[in-house]
DNA sequence: CACCAAGATGAAACCGGTTACATTGCGTGA
DNA sequence: TCACGCAATGTAACCGGTTTCATCTTGGTG
């Protein structure tokens, strides 16, 4: 058990001034040394390297980045960390960043626009360049709490004014997509909504109502999560006549929704014809598997991350659009192969 | 478009100085109401603050970190970043460390031992503290390149000779739990086994054998993918007389193996009872859906989150190991309610 | 042999904070 | 009135690197 006075009264952790006095040479010929400048003679080199060797001298980072102004560290800012989806986010950053000798420092801001502001104030001094995805996000929040010259890339976050690149899945397009490989039948598509305020969300009911040709069907209200698709499910159980293709927003309600109806033994795809969006992993493994969107969110990650080290290297920035254009995947859970029983609805007598 | 010129010589960015300039004081009194210190004034705090305010002041992290030696970030290297498993504990981790004000520098460790260290390295300077689970590490690449006094705690890693707190999952006690349940009703017990040179895979096997009183019975390879367990699946579809009860050393290698049994019309659990490791979400949404070890990931990364900040605080460290200990959830995929039909397999008559 | 350019080296300034220590100014008690 | 203590403030050193600029070698050239 070591004890805390032991440490600090332990020997000061070795400097590049204990390498240089080891080595007998200047500090500055020292920091060439170890940094394999070219203006140092090998043999100089080699007794800094050996003496660092020697004194077991590891780097201080936070010394070197406040004098060349540069951490080699990305912030990355998101809403949250459940689910798949952010830490595919990171993960394809996280790919891209250690090719270029970059690390990534993680943030939530969990909270409000507040926590938001204070995580991005921290990043100063910290980061390089800032990768952001955030509901709580505009301008206004922007302009006053990012380092004034801190390269940002948003994804899936739009901010009207700001000259910032941004990346975002195409919701727009994979729901027209979908909708309409549902539609393909001639039968209307009911709906399972994602939270109100959520850009996301409305893109997603934006090409739902779009790819009907502009009149939107049954909509019944969810949140994104597992649970509102089951409460969904349960009410289209209910229901007489019963919608015959259902789009849920996300996966995951599409899931609850599943679970919801396979309780109340109303049949996939028979009785009803259902989707999804994001292709998360697991909707290949339920059954009947889950007609989906998919997008690459790791991808994602990594062009944004390729993008803001870019404009880290080159100091130019700019407002401009990267959308990742999904893919539709189609699955058990709308084979159209199955026809749907006599009787079921084919128009919707209830709205919410 | 900014260019990298106009932001170079654009105005310097502001430091203390230039708050304390403003406010018409010191450097020292600006830091000090900068920081919330009580000795100033009021009025002399309020200038600042205000001054701070004026020329949007943001304090310089690593100038910061320089002179206290703190700097509030926690370094995670973690093998990788695949899966549900390391997302959690990077979940956990965070939860802590939002409450105590840290961020979370994340680092994978990927390849080899050689990229470990490295990483190991490059933590110098940047972290307080080091959360590390890593299957490459030993005592000798930590003595060898972590800074002597950075305070580091291990997940899932167990170092022979270090004095370092470690947080693991009781992956033995766990196998025991399951195989024992699965060996209820007298029947021999088949394990798909993960990686051979994997610690966790390795306990999880010393579980399985002595829930069977030390003998093990048909084991078949696997290296915790689907994929390897989806092979698994088809070898055992195919034998003759068939196992009737599978234990699968991890979830998704039980899923892969579950859906190799359905594709060859082997029911489960009527024909063959299957359970697995970790309790993955997907867990719970397969059909049938799957007996399994549950494990509170988050939890363990929240612990060891928690573990390290009190070693920082307190200057203290030891060696002490902390069993997380899993539970036994039992699903559809293991009801022996269902009878298992005349005529299955009692012995095993391969052995791999 | 004197001169010069190029290359290696070192001293010291600098990055932007914190803090030890000195100094100031004020109210108080003798 | 003066000395004193205490709180507020300021000066300057320090954290551990990098880099500018001056100095010193050295080899090549006229």
């Amino acid at each position: 058990m070591r004890r805390a006075a032991e440490r600090a009264s332990g020997p000061r952790s070795v400097t590049i001034r204990d390498v240089a006095r080891e080595a007998g040479v200047s500090v500055a010929s020292a920091s060439r040394s170890l940094n394999g400048l070219d203006n140092v003679t090998d043999a100089t080199r080699d007794r800094v390297l050996e003496a660092a060797q020697r004194l077991r001298y590891l780097p201080h980072s936070a010394a070197r980045s406040l004098s060349t102004r540069r951490s080699d560290v990305i912030g990355v800012m998101l809403p949250d960390l459940h689910g798949e989806f952010f830490s595919e986010i990171i993960r394809g950053a996280d790919l891209a960043a250690r090719e270029r000798g970059l690390h990534l420092l993680v943030s939530t801001s969990h909270g409000d626009a507040t926590e938001a502001a204070a995580a991005m104030r921290a990043m100063r001094g910290r980061v390089d360049g800032l990768l952001l995805m955030s509901p709580y996000v505009d301008e206004h929040l922007l302009a006053d709490n990012l380092a004034a010259d801190l390269p940002t890339v948003l994804i899936n976050t739009r901010v009207e004014n700001g000259s910032f690149a941004s990346f975002c899945v195409d919701n727009y397009t994979g729901a027209v997509a979908v909708v309409k490989h549902l539609a393909s039948s001639g039968r209307p598509v009911a709906l399972i909504a994602g939270p109100a305020d959520n850009l996301e969300s409305q893109e997603r009911r934006r090409g739902y109502r779009d790819a009907l040709g502009g009149r939107e069907g049954l909509v019944l209200d969810g949140d994104f999560t597992e649970e509102s698709g089951f409460r969904a499910g349960l009410r289209l159980a209910e229901m007489s006549p019963r919608p015959i293709a259902v789009f849920a927003a996300n996966d995951m309600m599409a899931i609850g929704c599943l679970l919801a109806l396979a309780e109340r033994g109303v049949r996939v795809p028979q009785d009803v014809a259902l989707a999804g969006f994001d292709d998360v992993p697991v909707a290949r493994l339920v059954r009947p598997a889950l007609t989906t969107v998919h997008t690459n969110i790791a991808d994602l990650g990594r062009r944004a991350l390729e993008r803001l080290a870019l404009e880290i290297e080159s100091g130019e920035s700019g407002h401009r659009l990267e959308l990742e254009q999904p893919r539709l995947v189609v699955r058990e859970s709308s084979n159209f192969q199955v026809q749907a029983p006599a009787g079921a609805a084919s128009i919707f007598t209830e709205r919410q």
